[in-house]
Order: structure tokens, then sequence, then C-alpha cells
DNA sequence: CGTGCTGTTGAGGACGATCAATGACGGTGG
DNA sequence: CCACCGTCATTGATCGTCCTCAACAGCACG
């Protein structure tokens, strides 16, 4: 009854992108014995948090953040739905690193405990699925570093946005709209707020961005892709890469 | 037979931080079937190989690094002794990262094909340690990205030396002497090789660095950690885990 | 109808990039 | 042994991107 519709359809997506097999998918909905809703702005997870369990978001965006000694707040990853918000507490407990997830728009998580996450991991296709979700995140990173080195703030931004849309492309959400303020564009990008309004407002001035909302709203996908040179097929996900590879090689032309 | 000294010292050190156990360590070393040497500024993977091997570092230390469409080098990690060069390759082979891997001293890389790598995975102990790797690496640049967002090039540098001095002691090397180049600084921290060697300069007037040697040669490794802000706690290694935190409480008082 | 959060705009200054030239070192070949 | 060369380190000067401070506008909330 857990395994219904809208609910286990990013998951499921997200899950079989990783190669795992139809009837892991239904294991791992049933091992779902709690689901929590968080409203926007709440932590999903708190800073200090150590509970014996594992978080998988089903619904909404959140952030993984971390606290500088300053108070700076510096997002290193957005979660969507599918993604684990804390798979690697489980796998390395000893690991000290502060991390605080917090949700940016209405979510609802799914919550597994760690005795159930044993089970679910004497399945070899399961358990090789979640070590390769751990690998798809350091890709992203790493991605994502690459693209924090060296370029100008407008590449940096466009390449965040690319970054998330695909993302959410990947699981099957395909609004134009980005969920998030210009204030967490800022703390993921290592820009300042002021900074991160005047590139957008570039963005919007290239049409690429929607002048209308005043959220982010993409609507020159492709030309989005362009200023970023954002290449979306390190996201492995088999349906999304060719839609992202294509295109790069339109715009190449 | 080749299980010896010190080339399995490092790998082991490793495997054993990530939970193995002491036999897995031997019957990794066993399905080394061939080992190669790799002289400095040489490729150990180059951006288009397809080889069905996974290379892990012997000794020596490597880059991974991408190339951008203007020719710029970015530098998305380091390697030491015992860490993979190219272990998502093995399981997620559909990803497109062109990312390649380059010796910064002469290296020893171990070889291991895709086939002896399946019988390994067979061993739950060992195949949960690789899992670790992956993670370890996921929190790697995770916490490069953060440092990378907010700070000025001196916080960023000096994080980056932070954390490859430390992932060195974590394998058994003490040295304070650090084998790249300010070109490679300024390609892994995204910042110009003037502005790196000023800010070297910086630090060697902190006597934190060596005036003496033309090298990276950390000598104020306390003072280092408290101007990165960092804690090494998040590389998770026991042994080490207690020298950087200690390090860290100290110069808060 | 205030209060708070996000978005927007302006002006000045700092940090780091870029361009350009020189110095130091190691290796190579004559 | 020395001249030559390539790579890396170093220095100076100028320029641009982005940060900071500050103020205000729009919108949602109670």
């Amino acid at each position: 009854m857990f395994a219904d519709c809208w609910s286990g359809s990013s998951l499921g997506l997200k899950l079989k992108g990783l190669g795992a097999q139809a009837d892991d998918v239904d294991i791992f909905l049933r091992a779902v014995k709690r689901r929590v809703s968080v409203p926007a702005h709440d932590n999903v997870i708190g800073e200090a948090d150590t509970a014996a369990q594992v978080r998988v978001l089903l619904a909404g965006t959140t952030c993984s953040y971390q606290r500088k000694e300053d108070g700076t707040r510096s997002i290193v990853s957005f979660q969507h739905p599918g993604d684990f918000c804390d798979l690697h507490r489980y796998i390395m407990p000893d690991v000290k690193s502060v991390i605080g997830v917090q949700a940016l728009t209405d979510c609802t998580v799914a919550v597994i405990g760690y005795r159930d996450m044993d089970k679910l991991l004497s399945r070899p296709t399961l358990a090789s699925a979640l070590w390769r979700a751990s690998m798809l995140e350091a890709l992203i990173y790493r991605e994502r570093l690459s693209s924090m080195g060296g370029g100008t703030a407008l590449k940096r931004v466009a390449h965040l946005l690319c970054e998330q849309l695909a993302r959410q492309e990947a699981v099957g959400i395909h609004a134009p709209h980005l969920p998030f303020s210009q204030i967490d564009v800022a703390d993921a990008a290592g820009l300042s707020i002021v900074h991160v309004n005047r590139t957008i407002q570039t963005l919007r001035g290239l049409n690429v961005l929607s002048k209308a909302s005043r959220a982010i709203e993409v609507v020159d996908r492709k030309q989005l892709a362009k200023i970023a040179e954002f290449d979306g097929r390190y996201l492995s996900m088999p349906a999304l890469a060719l839609k992202w590879a294509v295109q790069i090689e339109d715009t190449r032309n």
C-alpha cells in the first residue's frame, strides 16, 4: 500500500536508473514504515542529528548545508525526489561532518531504520544501486567543483541552474520552475546575494530566465546550457543523458 | 609475494580504515596481477581511456583533472597511496565524464581487471569497504566545495594544503613536504598562478610554510589548520581523526 | 497595518585576474 | 665544462569582477 502512485515514482525512476530491479524498488518501498512531512524552511535533519535512520526525499526539494564559523551558510548540494539525505551517516557512522538538511519547499520524507536498511542490503542488486547512488553524488560534487573553479559568476550560476533542472527532469519533474530563492543560489554558488541578483537579471535580459516571474523560471534551457558549458551526461540517467547531450551538440553548430 | 612490505602498507592502512578485514586486504593484493610505473607528469589515465580495469595508486601522488573548453585544467582531486583512480568507471560504466589522471610524482599503480574486481566484491566486507571509499571521496569533494565557496585565497589554499597533508598522514606518510607545484595548486584552488604564488609567500611570511625550500613544505601545521578552519575529522580515518581534531581544539583556546 | 523576508538598485572599495618580464633551477647536448 | 632550453617561481603594474554597505520596494504573514 505504500508503494503507491506519485510518491514512489521519482524514487523508482531514480533507483531503476541506478540499476535496481523492479522488485528491488518494491521491497525498498515496503521498508518505509514512516513518512514525515516537513514544511518549507524547516530542517529535515538538524546539524546535530544522530538518529539511527536513513531519510529519502519523496517529494519537494531540500539542500544540504554546512555552517561556517562566521555564520555563513554554505550549500554543498540539493536533493530532489528520490535522493538520499543522509545515506553516508548509515555507512560511515564515525565520520564527524556537521551537515544539516533544510527543506526549500514543503517536503515528504521517507524514513527507514538502520535495521531495515541492513535487510535491504542483503539484496546485491539493491546494494550496488545504493553504491551507485553514492558515486553519482560524488560525480555531482566533482562537476560542481570543476564549475566553481574557473569561470565568471554568470557561468557558475548557469551551471547550478542547469544541474538542478536536469536532476529534476531525471526524476520525472519537467517544470521550468526552480524552487529556491536567490539567497539559496548565492550560498550554493559562493557568491554574494547582491551579485547573484545582478547575474539573474543578466540571464533575464538574455531571455534565458523568465522576466515575468519573481521566481527562477528557465525559458531557454538550450541557451542556459551553452552559457554554463553544461554537459549533463555525467548525471548518467539514461533517459536524461540523451536529452542534455543533444542539447549541447545543437548549440555547437 | 605481491603482498610485500611498503607497497601494500598504505593501501592496507586505507582499506582497514574503511572497515576491511585483514584477510580482505590480502585477497585484494593478490588480485593485483600487474603493476605499472608512471613517471612524473605522465598520464596515469588518459582522458579517453576505456580499458576494463581499475587502477589503485600504490606509491606517489596523482591528480584527477578535467579540461575545459578554453583549455583550462581544473583539478578536482588528488590521489594518495591507497586511493582508487577510476573506481567509478567500473561501477558506472555508462557515465560520460571526461576525466584524466596525471602523475605529479613518479608513481606505482596497481591494475586490477574488472573480472577480478567482480570476484573481490563477492566478499561483503570488502564490498562495503569499497562503498565507503566512494563515500569518503564524496565527503572530500563536499568539504572542498564548502571551502571553495566562501573565504579568501589564503583560506582556500590553506585548506587545500591541510587536506593533502592530512590525507598523506592517513596512509602513513608523515613528510611535511607536499609534492605539487604552485601551478597545480592554482588549478585545484581555482586561482591564478600569480595569486597562488603571492598567497604562498604570505604563508611563508607567517612561518607556516618553509622559506628555505622552493617546494611547498609545511612547518606549522597547527597554524595552517587555523587559517583554513580545517577540521580533519571528516576524513574519518580513526588514527588521523584524533590528531587533527586535537589540532583544532588547541588553537581555539 | 506593521513585521519580516526576499528582491532590487546604487556607489565605493577590495581582492584577485591578467599581461609582461625576469630569475632560478635542472636537464640536455655540444 | 659550459651554453642552451624548458619549466617553474617570482615580481610589478593595471584592470575588472565581485564584495560590502546601505537603502528601498514588493509581497506574504499574522
